[in-house]
DNA sequence: TTGTAGGCGTTATCAG
DNA sequence: CTGATAACGCCTACAA
């Protein structure tokens, strides 16, 4: 199959290569005649535009890049389908980049991203220095971050307000005097996990206490679970809070397997409102995020911003709330 | 961000652009001097080359577009991480493509990838039409499927034999006199589906009975196991085998609804070890398939074939194996 | 070892 | 409405 290219497709059709532009991205007017003859040529040939060409001719491409976080957790998949599918209902393609926060790795995958002049970049709340946002910056490629309030020029985030949820959540419980409260996290998505903290803080201090519950645990199960079990045993607790629905089931999991009753002596909420805490038996509470939307909005606002169209909500705050299923009473 | 080009470097360092196009790809020979003088421009000038136009020029993009279905599942999210990690060791970008295996979409995503002139494709075992494979094998472009043993010119393939060893399960069964045996699908990925069916029918042909026990149920959490509900409380069974874990997990939870014993009373396999297999309660016996291995041999084949090497197993079989946990006895 | 010039496939600016 | 012709940023013979 040698490569056919406009100047074929002009030859065929008779006319020169920028008629042929012309009709392909129906810039100029053209006659009806020479432009069926060319859409023919084209059909015959069976030319395809080379979009390199294009994006040099343009200078712009039409790839959005999307960094994520290694880890392969429901969440993210689920954030990736919806930020796919809009980018491509705007004609952007994307590129995954995956990451464990590495330094240097980071240093690569901006140059990546530079070299390939791809027009934006969207980021899921992973721990990127700000060191690399600035990069992106001096070039003058807009951002989205998806989980955090991150402002500033050539920026725009979806997230939700893990703090005013998590202090919401939390503040109910104590007003019910259960204060024997532990906050379970796999040391993973610091910037998430400390807001969260914030949260269950401000309802501490509300009630004058001190909140010293923060428990951090490895992030596989088998990890997870051996070390929670151990801290069940020996700790009395009303509630355990956990980052993410996974853990809470590691958690749900070593009670049950210790004999406690949930939610009858124990109360147990994820966040997420992942497959997992469907599964769970007892079904699990957790605090629902809208990820796939998160992902949609993220998408529509890069190609918003790449077409210098105004966002509206350059911050924009997506609603969190506790589902209530087994592993809590009421 | 005034953008600056390779003539830019070359007058900085005193040289023509063709000198710096060498050292940036350390083509010919270059003296010494020379070459530090035009690194140290490159460096002063923050000068990053153009990707597009080198794809432009060298007529080579360095991305491959991998494919994969629309579903979430945790399966898929891991293959992916071991194309893109593979993927990038060996410098190449991977774009995104997710479908529900539309036949419109599909025709759109082929296009788009001849547009972009990629020059490879890596399938996840999607239902894709044959017809789309052609088109990609008419303008060159090498794929490997990952899932599916498919063969032909320009393509390979990495994947298990799902017949074989769902053959194996299923006779050690059978030879324990157990054949009251239903196998669960989603009515998803029916390529690989129906290989499981084969081996099963194999299974049972060999003591001379017929297996009638396939039920398709709806992919949704709920919905499977309200359905699976129903038929346990209908039907008496040695052993579900499900399609994928979180098939299992629900005709698990089904049971176990039913005070059903397992698997005292009941036997229950998923596929694939997934996360959801380790935290279900009794822990799910599953068919382990290596994913993220899949995933990375898939890069690393697609990579060679880019550059024309020998791949010396163009299709690739990864061993699957059963993994007892507590859903099975033994 | 280095420079010149043509080409990669399109778009875009002018005239006509 | 249509056709030259110059970019776009880089690579690569071919010469020097």
């Amino acid at each position: 199959m040698k490569k056919v290219t406009i100047y074929d497709v002009a030859k065929k059709a008779n006319v020169s290569l920028a008629t042929v532009s012309r009709v392909i991205n129906d810039s100029s007017a053209v006659s009806l005649a020479t432009r069926e003859r060319v859409l023919k040529a084209i059909a015959d040939l069976n030319f395809v535009p080379n979009a390199v060409a294009q994006g040099l001719a343009m200078n712009k491409s039409t790839s959005i890049a999307l960094i994520v976080p290694e880890a392969s957790f429901s969440s993210i998949s689920t954030i990736i389908n919806g930020v796919v599918d809009v980018a491509h209902i705007y004609n952007y393609n994307v590129v995954l980049y995956s990451t464990n926060a590495g330094e240097f790795e980071v240093d690569k995958i901006m140059n990546n991203i530079i070299k390939n002049r791809f027009n934006g970049v969207i980021i899921l709340n992973s721990e990127l220095t700000s060191n690399a946002l600035d990069q992106l910056a001096k070039y003058g490629i807009p951002v989205t971050i998806v989980g955090t309030n991150i402002k500033g020029k050539l920026r725009s985030s979806v997230f939700v307000d893990y703090e005013k949820i998590t202090y919401q959540v939390i503040k109910d419980y104590l007003k019910q005097g259960k204060d024997k409260i532990f906050f379970i996290d796999g040391d993973y998505n610091r910037f998430i996990v400390e807001e969260m903290l914030i949260g269950i803080k401000k309802a501490y201090k509300e009630i004058n206490k001190e909140f010293n519950g923060h428990l951090i645990v490895e992030d596989s199960y088998e990890k997870s679970y051996s070390e929670l079990k151990n801290h069940l045993a020996n700790n009395q607790a009303d509630l355990y809070l956990a980052s993410r629905d996974s853990l809470a089931i590691s958690a749900l999991n070593a009670a049950l397997d210790l004999e406690i009753k949930i939610p009858e002596e124990l109360e147990i909420i994820g966040y997420n409102n992942t497959k997992y805490s469907l599964m769970s038996r007892p079904a699990l509470s957790t605090i629902n995020v809208p990820l796939y939307e998160m992902g949609a909005i993220a998408a529509r606002q890069i190609t918003k911003m790449l077409n210098k169209q105004e966002i509206e909500i350059k911050n924009h705050e997506v609603k969190a709330n506790l589902i209530h299923r087994s592993s809590t009473k009421e």
